[in-house]
DNA sequence: TTGAAAGCGCTAACAA
DNA sequence: TTGTTAGCGCTTTCAA
């Protein structure tokens, strides 16, 4: 059966249809508690629904939010955005269309088309991961970009604050008593990787450790990658090599542990890993859990969703917002190993955490 | 400025908007290469974009489709089935509304209503993993069902090919030349779990294997059930050991490793082992990289797309299409290690395969 | 307290 | 080959 409209109701209820918009939208007092039951009433038996579009239309206001990305829906890492994006849409009443573009420009150029042909009250421009990115051609002014930093400026845009973040994952192992501290990095240069090496250097610094080039590597963004400089690293003199590891991913981190446990060494005991993500299914599953630093995935998307409503104040400004990614502790940190002795003999449980790990700070 | 609408690129043109409209939407060959040059110059001028409203209102017909999922889209699982879906919505005109309702009923009503509302063209209704649902109230008739399968039946489906799958896997590892080969199971009983077991029976009682009830064992569904798993099985008396194991999924999977790793057992030359899921940034970053079925999630998601577009003639049937699981051969199934004697003697490489392995198929 | 009617931007039937 | 106009379903101003 065709959709029933508001005249239907009206009919049936034996009132206008100004009537049955004013009780549907409960607006104001003027109608009597009488007619507004036989209108409720009419359009429960009618099976009426308003159309949002004939609504859209009339208000020039459509209650809706395109949701622009590179991948984040397709691929399984930033999926979180998603969620706060969505969230925060229907705590506000909009709805929100989705459209991944998997980096093609024509797709992006066409979906831009389509989301304002489609009157969308605002949009977002999301990557899944912290980059920097250039302004689209016919981006509404008012887009917030969510992870990643609009090369241009003059935009909202939320990001992770990937130099703290850096910072903390090393602080982590400075407070743990580490002094040799290595950073895995990704052999590709994303903004992330140039803040996480600052916070790291930062924190350094801090401590007074001298920064060893050496312990800088880069590899491969990807388990097998992190396996390799992982190699590199425990293949180097006992005195320059590294009793902690800090990885521009735990994608990365998980192949140390592939290096690490192919040397029998034991995860923290003898050496102590920090990862950066908290990548679900993947950083607490490793043997043991891997401590990591969490990309602020939900509440990025969820900050974005809300400045481009309009629902938060602190959007106004045409700034970039960073947002902090905390650690998330697990068991993958430790003191380091006694200096001078070489380990000289194997714990009989692999589960187990040394005690003075799990109340070192 | 305010959004341009047709009246103003007519008046641009010095047209009506009958000939606006019919050249905007490439009608017929009725208007004149002259004139239609002359609109479609005021068209760019004044920057026009047809309002996609105003002419859903008007043709009852939104080419815009709503998908409603559990949780596809804010986890690292299923996210291809979305690709797949986007893709061929794009295809063929249409626009997606994203809806995750976190598996919440009310959510779900409240989705089901704004959608309705917002008059798409055809809705899907996903899940995130294999199930058996019931069909919520208020969802039209012919909504289209992705990776799930409603209770009621009487609706158009598409689900993988999950018995398939199971015996595949299994196949594999009998075609390598196992007898004693276990199924680590998850604990929850997901219809997925059920019929992987069936096709890993059938291919047992194909090759003339008994079932030995103590390999078909069950646990948590992570890594950390997959350990404890693979633990009992491996510490099982040598003649009822398994050479094998076939995983309910990659994450179980990745659990076997740890256990065998742990044990000094060499995969695949001491155990083979088969997953399922080919999860993404899971299965090909193990060591060695883990042989597994995949889940056709992308495919699933076009069929569900095409199908509810009614561009898809199979889709006509209200049956449940089953879709094909392939396995993805990787390096985690070799041949069963020499009968009698025990390993004796570990390879200097563990990257490496035994080359029989390589050909062994 | 309720209703009539204009108009949101577009398409398409009909007229010129 | 082009233009006039009704109407998609709704909200809202103005009048009763």
């Amino acid at each position: 059966m065709a959709r029933a409209r508001i005249s239907d109701v009206a009919a049936a209820a034996g009132v206008s249809v100004t009537t049955v918009s004013l009780v549907m939208n409960d607006v104001e007092s003027r109608i009597s508690d009488e007619t507004r039951q036989r209108v409720r009433e009419a359009a429960r038996t009618v099976g009426y629904a308003p159309s949002s579009v004939a609504r859209g239309l009339r208000a020039q206001q459509t209650r809706t939010v395109g949701l622009i990305s590179d991948q984040i829906a397709t691929t399984p890492f930033a999926g979180r955005m998603l969620a706060g994006a969505q969230d925060a849409a229907r705590e506000n009443g909009h709805l929100v269309y989705l459209l991944d573009t998997g980096g093609d420009e024509t797709i992006e150029r066409e979906a831009i088309r389509a989301l304002t042909a489609q009157q969308v009250d605002a949009m977002i421009y999301a990557c899944m991961w912290h980059r920097v990115v250039d302004v689209p051609q016919g981006l509404p002014a008012q887009t917030v970009f969510l992870d990643c930093r609009p090369e241009a400026g003059g935009h909202r845009s939320v990001v992770p604050d990937d130099r703290a973040g850096g910072a903390a994952a090393v602080r982590e192992l400075v407070a743990a008593g580490h002094r040799r501290i290595a950073y895995i990095d990704t052999d590709e240069t994303p903004i992330a990787s140039t803040l996480r090496h600052e916070g790291y250097v930062e924190v350094l610094a801090e401590a007074g450790i001298p920064v060893d080039a050496t312990l800088h590597v880069r590899a491969e963004t990807s388990a097998l990658g992190g396996r390799a400089a992982a190699d590199l690293l425990l293949d180097l003199p006992d005195e320059r090599r590294p009793t902690a590891v800090f990885c521009f991913n735990d994608r990365m981190a998980a192949g140390v542990y592939i290096a690490a446990h192919r040397r029998g060494l034991d995860i923290p005991r003898d050496l102590s890993v920090v990862g950066y993500d908290d990548q679900q299914l993947i950083a607490a599953e490793q043997d043991p859990p891997l401590t990591t630093v969490a990309l602020p995935h939900y509440a990025m998307g969820r900050w974005a969703m809300e400045v481009a409503l309009g629902v938060r104040a602190e959007g106004d400004e045409d700034a970039t917002h960073l947002m902090e990614c905390p650690v998330i502790r697990r068991d993958s940190v430790g003191p380091p190993p006694a200096q001078v002795a070489k380990p000289n003999r194997r714990r009989a449980s692999h589960t187990e955490r040394p005690p003075e790990a799990a109340t070192d700070r």
